[in-house]
DNA sequence: AAACATTGTTTCATATAGTGAAACCATGAG
DNA sequence: CTCATGGTTTCACTATATGAAACAATGTTT
C-alpha cells in the first residue's frame, strides 16, 4: 500500500532527526534509495512546505508547524492543561513537563521552564525511553497490566548513567512501588545531576495515558523537597482531571 | 513530479480544515478522487500517524505534532520569543499574539492568553488574511515595497464587519501611516467588538517578517489605553530584536 | 587555468506500483 | 427482510514512479 508515501515520509523522518545536516546525496546514501527518486520527492516535499531547503540542506517545513498546531491532542488536551501547569511551575518555581505514551516511548507534549532553572534539554516533540524517565515510569504504572508487560518485554535497556535501571525485574519492582506511592522519581537515572518527580495522569474520556513532572538539579531536590513537591503534583493532578473530566 | 505525495497531502489538508467531520466517502466526493485510492492513502497515512481515524472519521495525527514541534521556526524563533511575550502579557494583562507572513497570509505562531480575557478565538497554526488584522497590516508595512504591492494585488477583499478595509487604496494609505507611527490598529475590522494593536517585527538574521499584538474587547481599548499599549509594544519589540540579534 | 571531483538536475526507456471499476462485506434504517 | 450506505478487497491495466546514465553547475586540486 502506497509505498511512495511511505518513502517520502522516510525522508521527512530522517530530516527530523538531523535538520540542516543532510544534502540530497547524503539522504540517498543513508536511506539507500535512488537519486532521481529522492530528488523528485524532495522537490515535491519542498513545494508542499513539508520540507525547507536552505543551501541544499533540508529542514522541516512550515506546513508541519501549521498542521502540528492543530492536532486534537494539542488543541484539546495540551492547551487546556497548559495554564494549570503554568501555575504549578510558578508556585514551586521549577520546570514542568507534560508527556504521554506513544509507540512505547515517552512523548514530550509541553514544557514550562522556571526562570531560574539551568536549562535541561528536553524539547516538546522529543521521545525518550520509558524506563529511564520519571515520566515514563509514572505512565507505566497506570497502563493495563498486560499492556505494561508487553511494552517492558520489548525494551532494550541501555545505561546512560550508572543509576539507570537496567533490567525488567527492577523496573517492575519500581512500578509496583509507584502504584502505591502515586508518584515516581528519576534520581539521576537518565542524566547526571538531574532529578525529576512525576505523577501519572489518566484521562479516561480522552483515552490519555500520560504524566507530568517537576525537574531540576539534584542540589535543590533533597528528600524533604521531594515530599513537598509530590504533594503539590498530586494536588494539581486533581485539578487537571477535574478540568478535563468531559 | 510525485503526484502520489501531492494527492495524499491534499487529503491531509482537507482533514486539517475539518477534523472529525469527514468519512472516506466524504473525502472521495469532495476531492473527486477514486475511492480505492483514497482508501489506501488514508490507510497509509493512518499507519504513519499522520492521520488518526476514530469511528471512520479522520483527525490530524500525532506525527504531525511531533514534527511540527521541531520546525526551525518553532524551536529557534518562537521559543526564544515566548518568555518575552509572556512578560508583556503579564505586565499589561492582555492577550498577546505572534505571527508571521506565509503565502500572503498571516500565520499565527504563538499566543499568550491573559487570565481575564474573554476568549477570542485565534489558534496557533491558523491563517488569516493580511488586510483585516492588525498583525497583517504591520507585516505589510515592513515588506519590501514591490513585494507588498504584489501581495496586495492578489488580495480579494471581503468584508467581515462594516469596518473591514475593502480596497487596495485604503489599505496602502493605512500602511503608509503605520510606517510613520510604527504600529497598526485593527478597530473591529475583523470581528465586532475586538480591537488589536500590533507592531511589526523584522528579524534580519532569520529572514523573519512578522509582528506581535495585544488584543481584547473594545470596551477596554480606548484611545489613551492604546497609546500606552503601543509604547509597551515598542519597548518589547526592542527587547526581542536584541535577543534574536544573532 | 586546466583537470578533476562532487553534487544537483534532466532525460528517457522500462516495469513496477498505484489506479479504478466492479464486486463484495458489514452495518444500520425502514 | 430488504434496501441503502459506507467501508473493504479483487484484479486487470496502464499510467506513473522509477533508476541508469548523461548532463550541468559547482567548487577544489594540481
Amino acid at each position: 500500500m502506497s509505498n511512495t508515501i511511505k518513502k517520502a515520509f522516510e525522508i521527512v523522518k530522517l530530516i527530523e532527526k538531523n535538520q540542516g545536516k543532510y544534502t540530497l546525496t547524503d539522504i540517498v546514501k543513508i536511506l539507500g534509495i535512488n537519486k532521481t527518486t529522492a530528488f523528485r520527492n524532495l522537490k515535491t516535499l519542498e513545494e508542499l512546505n513539508i520540507l525547507e531547503r536552505i543551501n541544499n540542506l533540508y529542514y522541516l517545513g512550515i506546513s508541519l508547524f501549521e498542521m502540528g498546531s492543530k492536532v486534537y491532542l494539542k488543541q484539546i488536551i495540551i492547551e487546556k492543561i497548559h495554564p494549570i501547569l503554568r501555575e504549578l511551575s510558578e508556585e514551586v518555581n521549577e520546570t514542568v513537563n507534560l508527556a504521554k505514551i506513544h509507540n512505547g516511548m515517552v512523548l514530550y507534549l509541553d514544557k514550562i521552564e522556571s526562570k531560574r532553572s539551568l536549562q535541561i534539554q528536553s524539547s516538546i516533540g522529543d521521545t525518550l525511553p520509558l524506563y529511564c524517565t520519571s515520566l515514563g515510569k509514572s505512565i507505566l504504572s497506570i497502563l493495563p497490566e498486560n499492556e505494561m508487560r508487553e511494552i517492558i518485554k520489548n525494551i532494550s535497556f541501555e545505561k546512560t548513567t550508572h543509576k539507570t535501571i537496567s533490567n525488567p525485574k527492577k523496573l517492575i519492582e519500581q512500578i509496583n512501588e509507584i502504584k502505591l506511592k502515586g508518584h515516581s522519581i528519576d534520581d539521576e537515572e537518565f542524566e547526571e545531576g538531574l532529578i525529576c518527580i512525576s505523577v501519572p495522569l489518566y484521562l479516561k474520556h480522552h483515552n490519555f495515558y500520560g504524566s507530568f513532572s517537576l525537574s531540576g538539579p539534584s542540589i535543590r531536590f533533597d528528600q524533604a523537597t521531594l515530599l513537598k513537591l509530590s504533594k503539590k503534583l498530586k494536588k494539581y493532578k486533581d485539578i487537571i482531571i477535574e478540568k478535563l473530566k468531559h
